[in-house]
RNA sequence: GGCCGGUUCGUCUAUCGGCUAGGACAGCCCCCUUUCACGGGGCAAAGACGGGUUCGAUUCCCGUACCGGCUACCA
């Protein structure tokens, strides 16, 4: 029997979305697309101390922009609600003492203080992390080590206590992997986790476990930095009777720095000067803000294509993918083991391919606010599209359009009058001089006859007009940039070509 | 330190035992273009190392090295 595919992407509220993180995001959406399934977004707010107003609002906005919307979450519902953890905390203290009573785990009584200790006392070279595990577990203040009564006692002073699991002595736990395959862990080796807190809510490690099997959860994926913690919840699985129901599991590959080594992370982005999260993010406290691939110019569709082909790819050589065909293609046997190192060059890349696909008209909506940012509103939507398709193979991210369309609609603010000095000579003033009479005059106004009309006054002035071009653009735009002079001139029309030869020879 | 994972051009990657090791980004050169792009052509650039298995290993196995992750009452 083929139970329906439920894949869920769970975050935790504590920032901006990275882009490992939506890269997680899209495989989960992915394959529940492929699948016929569901997709569902889980908060996992577990950690009250971590809670970052507007990170769960910030989530979802990163979703909507991405175009992966959920089937179920807590601001779309769905029939496993609620589907913030901090909401669903009642549930899991009866799992943890079910646990307890089962022998799987135990209370421990052990404050952070004392804790702390054991990890001084028992730090050595050999051994710089110290855990509560099978053997320090017998020196620790536990319903293993102290007498049911001293339990009972501390249990009915309200002392805090956590819920840990208690590991097994020399077992092995493996489970297949669907991107890794067989993955071996020996129980010793693995320390005894808390389950619940103190505070009564649950880790990671049993809100995973416990809302995975409510949710009826059918593959579970995440980042390769979960996979040391793989064991614990493997045998959860099998404590509270669910095994037959455990999901199946993929680790993804992490997403590394482009220089040196380790995973990407925010600092990464604005020591190198490139975004991390997909949007912009604004940290409550401290007021910082961190670019986001969104307002750095990225297109969506563009996003996601560079995103799935960071640790994934159909095996053909092809590089660009629609949403819709990623959902056709996408398999997790073709994703990678290793980890990618992130290169922002490659990234620009997709979305000089994107812009360059897109239609002028569906590039339009990103385009208009570009051009509004330098006060410039269009009203003559037909005008619009010719620019964009005019300029558009020029971009390779959206503010790009700033400088390669904004001439078309408004007269440039400054003139590179300084490239033209040098070589400007009275023979090339008199010939602007006159081409803009001639353009006065002339009966036709489109781009070829424009450029008859001033390749035969070059001639007539026995001048090159190679080395009239350039003036000419700069006259028109302001730089050395910008698609056909003649085209420009042909767009922006006879007043405004003129003018700007005007306005130009009187600066030089 | 321990555990787990990983290792093909600078980077992202193809290769499911037969390879003259392919593609893309970046780099360099040429053509197109009297701006910049786009487009076209070309150059340079890789299997960490050592053992096996095999007629044959980049591909399978083992070891070593290196890189990464984890090692919290964080996720």
């Amino acid at each position: 029997m083929n139970k329906k595919v439920r894949v869920r992407f769970a975050p935790s509220p504590t920032g901006g979305l990275h882009l490992g993180g939506v890269r997680t995001v899209l495989f989960n959406y992915l394959f529940a697309k492929q699948q016929g399934g569901d997709f569902i977004v889980r908060i996992e707010d577990t950690d009250q101390t971590r809670f970052v107003e507007g990170a769960e609002a910030y989530i979802f906005n990163t979703l909507k922009w991405c175009g992966l919307h959920p089937d179920e979450s807590p601001l779309h519902g769905g029939p496993f609600a609620p589907y913030r953890q901090s909401e669903r905390k009642a549930a899991y203290r009866q799992y943890a003492e079910q646990l307890v009573n089962d022998g799987y785990a135990y209370y421990a009584f052990d404050t952070p203080e004392e804790l702390e200790q054991m990890r001084i006392n028992h730090k050595t070279a050999e051994n710089p992390s110290p855990q509560y595990n099978h053997l320090l577990r017998a020196h620790m203040r536990n319903s293993l080590t102290l007498s049911n009564e001293e339990v009972k006692d501390l249990l009915a002073a309200g002392t805090p206590y956590v819920i840990r699991i208690k590991m097994p002595l020399d077992e092995t736990v493996s489970f297949t992997d669907m991107i890794r395959g067989e993955v071996v862990f020996h129980t010793n080796q693995v320390d005894d986790k808390v389950l619940l807190k103190a505070d009564g809510m649950p880790t990671y490690h049993l809100a995973v476990v416990v809302d995975d099997y409510t949710m009826q959860i059918s593959h579970a994926f995440r980042g390769e930095e979960w996979l040391p913690s793989a064991p614990v919840h493997i045998l959860l699985w099998k404590y509270l009777g669910w095994e037959k129901d455990m999901p199946l599991w993929a680790h993804l590959p992490l997403i590394l720095k482009p220089d040196g080594n380790g995973k990407l992370s925010k600092r990464d982005g604005d020591r190198l000067g490139f975004p991390v999260f997909a949007m912009d993010w604004t940290d409550p406290k401290t007021g910082e803000k961190t670019i986001g691939f969104k307002e750095r110019g990225f297109l969506p569709q563009a996003f996601i294509n560079l995103l799935a082909l960071l640790g994934w790819n159909d095996g053909t050589d092809n590089e660009i993918f629609t949403l819709e065909e990623l959902v056709n293609k996408f398999s997790m046997d073709r994703v990678h083991k290793g980890g990618a190192k992130f290169d922002f060059e490659k990234a620009k890349w997709y979305n000089h391919e994107w812009i360059k696909r897109l239609s002028a008209k569906d590039l339009s909506s990103y385009v208009l606010p570009v051009l509004a940012e330098q006060n410039i509103v269009v009203n003559d939507e037909a005008l619009l599209l010719r620019v964009i398709d005019l300029v558009k193979e020029r971009c390779t991210l959206l503010p790009d359009f700033a400088q390669q369309a904004g001439f078309f609609f408004k007269e440039p603010v400054h003139f590179d009058t300084a490239s033209l000095q040098p070589k400007w000579d009275e023979k090339k003033n008199l010939f602007f001089v006159e081409l803009a009479m001639a353009l006065e005059l002339s009966k036709s106004w489109n781009a070829a006859d424009l450029e008859t009309t001033f390749k035969e006054l070059a001639a007539v002035h026995q001048l090159k007009p190679g080395e009239l071009m350039l003036p000419f653009r700069i006259m028109l735009v302001g730089g050395k940039f910008g698609p056909g002079v003649f085209d420009i001139a042909d767009i922006i029309g006879r007043d405004a070509t003129v003018a700007r030869i005007k306005h130009v020879l009187s600066l030089l």
